[in-house]
Parts: C-alpha cells; sequence; structure tokens
DNA sequence: GCATACTCTAGTGAACCGATAGGATCAGAT
DNA sequence: ATCTGATCCTATCGGTTCACTAGAGTATGC
C-alpha cells in the first residue's frame, strides 16, 4: 500500500514537473494546489532533494525545482526513497535484498516464485513511468477525452 | 509490503494443500513444520476458517483441513483475507475501494492512472495462482531441476 | 539588518504488527 | 459423567510505523 508520504511526493513532483524550466515554486504553493499538509510536505520535500531529485533555493524568491527533466524521473525513484522498495517481500528486492531466515532452500519456495513475478511486473510499471509521461497521458485524456478508446 | 501474517497464511495453506483429502491437520504440526509461531498460527487459520477457505473439526483427531481443493484457491484470497486490498490505492480498489477526498477529478489523476496500473498487473498475478499451481511449479524445479531453463 | 524561505531535530497521538496468555467451548474416549 | 485433546475466542502487550506539528536554525536577497 501506498503511504500518504508518498502520494504527498508524488503530487508534489507532478506539481514541479509541470513548472518545469519556471523557476523556484514555494512549498507552500505546492502544498495548497492540491491540499496537502504543508510542513509535512517540507520534510518530504527536502528528502528528495536529498536524494538528488530537487534542488532548491533560499530567501525571497526561493523554492524548489526538479533537479532534472520531468522524462528522467521516474514514479519507481521516488516511491522507494519514500517508501522504501518495491518487492512485497524482502528476499525478492534487488535494492534491498535481504534473506528470508525461515526459508531453507530460497529456489524452491513457492511464495518467493509468485512475489518475484508481483515484483517484476510492479517494478517494470513504475520504472518506466515518468513524470513526463504522467502528465502527457493526464492531458491526453483531458483534450482528447474518449478519443484513445476509440483508436483501440 | 506482504505481512508475516499473511506469509504464515500462505506457508499453512500449502501445507494444507500438499495434505488435501488426508484428513484434519493440527496446528501443532503445521507450524512445526515451517517454524511458524503456534499460537499466531492459531489466529491465522481461524481467520481463514471464518472466511470460508477451511473447515476444521475439534478434538482427539481434530485439526484444520480445505474447505476446497487446492485448485480452487487462489493466492489473492487468503492475501486480501489477511492483509486486506491488493491495490496500492483505495480509489483503485475493486474489493474495497474508496474515493480519495483530496482527488478534485479522479478521471485525470495522474497517480491513479499509474496506480491503477500496478493493481491490474498484481492482481492477475495473485488472483491466478492457485495453491495448486504453486505446488506444481515447486515440484517442477525439484524434479526436473534446470530443465525449464535449458527448454528457454 | 530584516524579512523571507528553506533546513533540521524533536516530539506526539493514533494505529498497526507480531506475538503471547488464558480461558471457553466442543468432540470423542473411557 | 468425566477426562482429555483440540480448536475457539478475547484481551493484552511491547515495539514500530504513520501522519503530522512545533520550533529553533540558517542561508539569501533587498
Amino acid at each position: 500500500m501506498l503511504s500518504k508520504k508518498a502520494k504527498y511526493a508524488l503530487k508534489g513532483m507532478i506539481v514541479l514537473a509541470e513548472r518545469y524550466g519556471q523557476g523556484p515554486i514555494l512549498i507552500s504553493d505546492i502544498a495548497a494546489g492540491d491540499h496537502m499538509p504543508r510542513k509535512f510536505l517540507e520534510l518530504i520535500l527536502l528528502e528528495l532533494k536529498n536524494h538528488g531529485l530537487l534542488q532548491s533555493k533560499k530567501g525571497k524568491g526561493g523554492g524548489y525545482f526538479l533537479a532534472k527533466p520531468p522524462n528522467a524521473v521516474t514514479v519507481g525513484q521516488i516511491v522507494r526513497i519514500i517508501d522504501g522498495p518495491i518487492a512485497p517481500l524482502p528476499c525478492v528486492s534487488r535494492t534491498a535484498y535481504m534473506k528470508c531466515d525461515e526459508c531453507a532452500d530460497e529456489r524452491t519456495c513457492p511464495i518467493r516464485l509468485v512475489m518475484k513475478d508481483v515484483r517484476e511486473a510492479t517494478a517494470s510499471i513504475l520504472d518506466s513511468a515518468t513524470l513526463a509521461d504522467m502528465i502527457n497521458r493526464v492531458r491526453s485524456i483531458e483534450t482528447g477525452k474518449e478519443a484513445l478508446n476509440f483508436a483501440i
């Protein structure tokens, strides 16, 4: 389950992606647009900055802005920073692998086999979805309406 | 992330599936085989029973057994009972849908669109994997060894 | 030097997790 | 009837995480 923290992080990043190239944006502005608790968002943005996804400027005219273009930041990166590994079990994680202590033979653990499939499927979705993708996807729904459905 | 409780539930169900048709199995036996805390497992099996996945018999010669054949019980069912909805966000859940309060237009929420993909992918894996599938998958690895790899 | 805005450390109440305790209840054997 | 073996049920507990808040610290620009 995605935490609220991660959800706020994603929302914040999307706002910043939409205004990419327009200079620093105030925390307050980001929070106000999507009804997020300002102080909480403050922590989150800081964390994303410390992981290199954001840059900031202090003082008047300050704020946050993306460290990389929107097509170079994926949902997977953001979720991993805030919520930790994507894998449903530590023993199938690539970024934070840990052996289960009870599991005798990892290679033949039936639960592991299924959860590995889940991990693979989830990771491939989250790691291929960039901020730019998300924005475009919404725009095409908003402007083209149900056009895509007919195209299929 | 899958809870330990859900993991124990899956392990327990697999044990019961392997011995399907052999009458009731003791909680203690199930717990001992996989090093699970007996009392904790007791709660879990009870919960699975109350949701119709297991049946039980009290007194001497008692124990737990599957209410349905192993090919009629999926991982998804078990996980949902123990850990709740599979969806990463309530607003993309089919079994426990809940609107997000902040989300103005659900149809164009970019986060929702991505998480819906994740839900779909995860659910299709978990809902198609039965206890019988898991057992067979392990057996074919154990007996056929690396045969499958060569086949690819 | 003062207002502005990010930076950092603590802390808090509520909920959840993993596990245990102990009695209640029921089925079968004697 | 009574005893034994097993599940059934409720309560509780220590620890951790979650969602959020408070407030002091620090750099920036005018």
